[in-house]
Order: C-alpha cells, then sequence, then structure tokens
DNA sequence: GTTAAGATCTGCT
DNA sequence: GCAGATCTTAACG
C-alpha cells in the first residue's frame, strides 16, 4: 500500500518508529529489488548535535530542510552513503535514517552487487551496505520516496516485525545517550 | 587554499 | 576485537 502524504509530517521519533515494517522498494534494469526496513535513526532540529541540520542549514543538508518524504542520501568516509528520509515541515531539517533492511525480492541481485562475497544476513545489514545493494547514490538526493525507481510502501500485513524497541544511536561521538535508534527485536538483518 | 573529522565497512589478529 | 582505507564536507586561515 502507498503510504499516506502526512505521514512524514508527524514527530520524526513517531515516524522513525513506524517506519520499521515498511517495505523500502527499488527498480532497477536488471530487476525488482525489495526489503522491509527493520532499524531507523532519528535524527532531530532541536537538541541534537548529532544531527546534520543542527548547525544550519549547508549545501549537504539541504534536502533536510525540504519538503518531507523525499531523500536525502550523502557519502560518508570515503566509500558509502547513508539514506535518509526526510520528515517534519519544510525548514524542520529533520530526517529518519534508513539503517538495515531484511531482503525480501531480488536477493540475487543484491548479492551480485556486494561483490558476491557474502551471505544474505550480510547484504542489507548496515546503512553503508544497503545502499550499496540497492544502488542508491548521490543522485536520489531529492528523491520523492513515492515514485519509481525509489519508493516505500507501509506494511499491508505482510511483513512479520514483532516488538519495535528504542536503543541509542550508532556511531556517533555526541549525543549517544539519546534512544533514538528504532529495531525490530531479535531480527537477523540489524546492523548490530 | 588547507586541514581535521566523519550517522561506515572490511579484513586481519 | 581492532585498526586502516578513503574522500567529501565544513570549518578555519
Amino acid at each position: 500500500m502507498q503510504i499516506e502524504s502526512d505521514f512524514f509530517l508527524q514527530d520524526t521519533e513517531l515516524v522513525a518508529k513506524k517506519l520499521i515494517g515498511h517495505y523500502l522498494c527499488r527498480e532497477t534494469d536488471e530487476g525488482l529489488l525489495s526489503g522491509i526496513i527493520v532499524e531507523t535513526e532519528a535524527y532531530l532540529s532541536t537538541n541534537d548535535p548529532a544531527c546534520h541540520a543542527s548547525r544550519g542549514k549547508t549545501r549537504r543538508n539541504a534536502t533536510m530542510f525540504g519538503p518531507p518524504g523525499r531523500a536525502y542520501v550523502y557519502f560518508i568516509y570515503g566509500n558509502y552513503y547513508c539514506f535518509n528520509v526526510v520528515t517534519g515541515p519544510v525548514g524542520s531539517g529533520e530526517a529518519v535514517l534508513i539503517r538495515a533492511v531484511q531482503p525480501v525480492e531480488g536477493k540475487k541481485l543484491m548479492i551480485k552487487r556486494r561483490g558476491n562475497k557474502y551471505s544474505e544476513k550480510n547484504l542489507t545489514s548496515g546503512p553503508g551496505k544497503l545502499c550499496q545493494a540497492f544502488a542508491i547514490d548521490k543522485h536520489f538526493d531529492g528523491h520523492h520516496l513515492r515514485d519509481k525507481p525509489l519508493y516505500l510502501l507501509s506494511n499491508d500485513g505482510t511483513a512479520e516485525i514483532g516488538t519495535v524497541k528504542s536503543t541509542p544511536r550508532i556511531g556517533l561521538s555526541v549525543a549517544k545517550d539519546k534512544l533514538l535508534r528504532f529495531i525490530a527485536e531479535g531480527n537477523e538483518y540489524l546492523s548490530r
């Protein structure tokens, strides 16, 4: 099912929590890829120094200040991309980082895109990995996530995700204490 | 123009 | 479990 247009206007923490169990879909020339979102993190505009938007608008984070429901993709550590969904009204500068998905369709293609080196559990269990597996790069920055070839679908009841739990965020040097990471508890495809 | 740090991953020990 | 790879971005001179 398609996501309601005002879904991303809710509180960012709530959106991050509710996105667990939603589907991420990617259409490529070689076939359809899809997965169930099992791990997210919320990045807030207020009282959150770990958020890229916390020091004002820059060229990199401009998309975060734009309309909600779009992709914010950025390059990190010289090798990897991170994929976020912009939330909140225009100008708020908040987003949800998609950290891990459970592969559903196109596993074979994901394995190929990851270099034919890894098993199913090591394809999309981290922000850099899932961008590689789903062929998400910088040109999707600003892309509307209801449009092909990269879009989100709400959980129609087929995705079984169990209990959603909140934990501290991963990989930060500041604001590590905040419980803004959300996971499908016990899922085998989490980043850790 | 120059530099330090980063929402990570992989390979080796 | 830990350090290295690797380069863009943003802050500073």
